[in-house]
DNA sequence: TCGTGTGAACACGTTCACAGCC
DNA sequence: GGCTGTGAACGTGTTCACACGA
């Protein structure tokens, strides 16, 4: 990997002192990992150069906002020309942590947790789960994808000695704080909350939380605007010949551009 | 601009045509979701009365925050005790268009799809899964929860003959936008999709994502900034030792924050 | 010429602090 | 006194538009 390629850098290298830590916003770094992921497909497919356009088009952001993103990493464009796919790619990957060893410890093997566990995409992402908790005796001791689920009494234990980076909290709900606690006790200072309750956590442990009904509730505040909104003001475009729909159900049917 | 909140009245403000303003922001719409959920634990719990201070904290915001929240939909509370947990309750399941019967649609039952399926906290909270789909031959028939999965091609007579208002996608990438189009055309404006992909949707249609492995890539560009802030503060003085009664809040590592 | 990089304008969201009502 | 509701201040994030370099 190459980390800094040239020059003293422009706009503040880090020698190593009391600089203050990099000012990049929250809102950019969510998008960062999805440029991320978007180069690894334009790499995949051969494409070796890409503008700011193409990738902004492609990542679902307007081309402005991508730039502005883009430079709080520095320059690393080519004015006239747009952006080298494998280096900034290696540039990303770089200010998203992925030159650490990142490690995942998932306790909760239930329902979802069984499907994080199986799910392809940590793995290639770099993000290799490689510890597993529950408290059922059931599933204490089995193992999935070739990893045994221990006791949640070893997650202090066996995370320090992994090494794991990231928690993943798949419990139901009541379960999920004494969880998080022993986490946090196993040095564990990321966390990704998948049961619905607010974590409590020190000042130096960072939690996010994915909150599924939350999101289903978002649509459906969606579909309740609507409904008021366009009540009868249904959309121009002609209906076309959509499956024969049940009269009451208002199929309003909006060809693609 | 101008164009009050206005609170006007409970059911049924202005229904006149063009709306081109949001009432409500989309930043508060997710919090009502949460502040919902609440309200049911208190209600539950017997609490009849519930300060904003008191909600805001156990939803993890302030209450500041929450009140203004709240301002949006009217006045609710009683200025020197607090919002009434019933009605408020109730308030918040009109805004979030739950007296509306939403019904959802489950297209892709592999490894997290059949996770989502069993999630009792769907059902739970208003949001039955009355239909799932897939491809695959030997998923196609099977019954999951009581519901039999159907194939994907039928996705839009029984979309529109059950009346599906949202969708959600749980396949792998490169079949989502095709599953996508098909649950347009029965006649959903509302879709949640776990695929990795960027979905095309006429502009009627409201998408949200879940993307777990950009989630994950947040918290790790968080582990990287803490190395670098706290430098030494990481590694373990050798994992050796007892399994050392970590307080619970360490304070060893300050992020500058 | 073309596309990046960036100050400046703008929009959105949060916090403050206090008026108003119980 | 206590707590809500809300304008106004503030901060964060987004968009604009143009100078600059290949």
């Amino acid at each position: 990997m190459s980390l800094r390629p040239d020059t003293g850098a422009p706009s503040g290298a880090e020698a190593d002192g009391e600089r203050p830590v990099r000012p990049v916003p929250e809102a950019t770094v969510s998008r960062l990992a999805v440029y991320l992921r978007v180069l690894g497909e334009l790499r995949e497919q051969g494409v070796e150069t890409v503008s700011s356009e193409e990738l902004a088009g492609a990542s679902g952001v307007n081309s402005a906002k991508l730039r502005k993103d883009l430079s709080y990493l520095g320059s690393y464009g080519v004015r006239g020309v747009g952006y080298d796919v494998t280096s900034l790619q290696g540039r990303l990957q770089g200010e998203l942590g992925m030159d650490h060893r990142q490690s995942v410890g998932l306790v909760g093997v239930g329902n979802l947790g069984q499907a994080l566990a199986g799910y392809a995409g940590f793995a290639g992402r770099g993000f290799p789960v490689s510890a597993l908790f529950d408290v059922e005796p059931d599933l204490v001791g089995i193992e999935i994808n070739g990893i045994r689920v221990r006791h949640v009494r070893e997650i202090p234990e066996v995370c320090a000695a992994h090494g794991v980076t990231i928690g993943m909290i798949a419990t139901p709900g009541p379960a999920a704080q004494n969880v998080c606690d022993l986490l946090v006790e196993g040095g564990v200072q990321s966390i990704l909350n998948f049961a619905p309750v607010l974590l409590q956590v020190p000042d130096d442990v960072e939690v996010r939380k994915v909150d599924l009904s939350v999101e289903l509730q978002v649509l459906a505040f969606h579909v309740a605007r609507r409904h008021i909104a366009g009540d009868v003001a249904i959309p121009a475009d002609t209906p076309d010949g959509a499956a024969g729909a049940t009269g009451e159900t208002n199929g309003s049917v909006v060809s693609p551009r």
